[in-house]
DNA sequence: TTAATACTCAAACAATGGTTTAACTAACAG
DNA sequence: CTGTTAGTTAAACCATTGTTTGAGTATTAA
């Protein structure tokens, strides 16, 4: 085992703060951008011009939402040529899901 | 007109359109909501001074905000005299999460 | 009744945001 | 070089939204 590097910097923080959730919901709360996330967990990974294909939008409304998915960390892209791939950053989309979930796990109790 | 309440206002829909994923996604955007929703997901029910006297807001802007979080359906209401009580709907909340979850299941593997 | 509490509503304002359009850079093929 | 493809950027326009403020409704208590 080599020295290990800062924990922070490789694994994702286990808690956000409210203001980074409400940002990455906000990334999550257009249709537009939610049809991206969507085929891109469903696709794994695909350049701008075959999702504005798919989703019948100009490369240019998704390069602007693009830009939102990026800063919110939702996003990563890998270059190739002068296409631009893009696929899902799945572990912090899961973490912060999981956060909501763990504060309600009980089901909720009907008996009295 | 009658109006018979149709199985879909019984019971809740066990998938989502994406504009349906998208106003509970908007519906938790905003920090000032988000902070309501983890209010009340750690303290289960509330009335809306209580809510807005520990969140430290105006009773006005928690009307305000509540009104977005009942039309997404998070919030459900319970009257008490002239207090109503605010609780989380939890199971909208985790259909609505677990249908993310269930895209990208497994695990994000970090070996390079 | 009067007064206090709990909540709702609406106007006003500033700020943000989604979409289109057009111009722009960068990379590749001929 | 020219032309094409992939992507970015910015302006403009319109719509939505978060917040404050003040007034209004409803319930309860004295």
């Amino acid at each position: 085992m080599t020295d290990r590097p800062e924990p922070e910097a490789i694994i994702a923080p286990l808690s956000f703060s409210t203001e980074q959730r409400a940002k990455i919901f906000a990334a999550l709360a257009d249709p537009t951008r939610l049809r991206i996330v969507e085929l891109l967990a469903a696709e794994g990974e695909l350049s701008g011009s075959q999702i504005a294909t798919q989703l019948d939008i100009s490369l240019a409304l998704f390069c602007h939402h693009s830009r939102t998915l990026v800063e919110a960390d939702l996003l990563q892209v890998r270059r190739d040529g002068q296409t631009k791939y893009n696929s899902l950053n799945q572990m912090l989309l899961h973490q912060c899901l999981n956060t909501f979930g763990q504060i309600g796990e009980q089901p909720p109790d009907v008996s009295s």
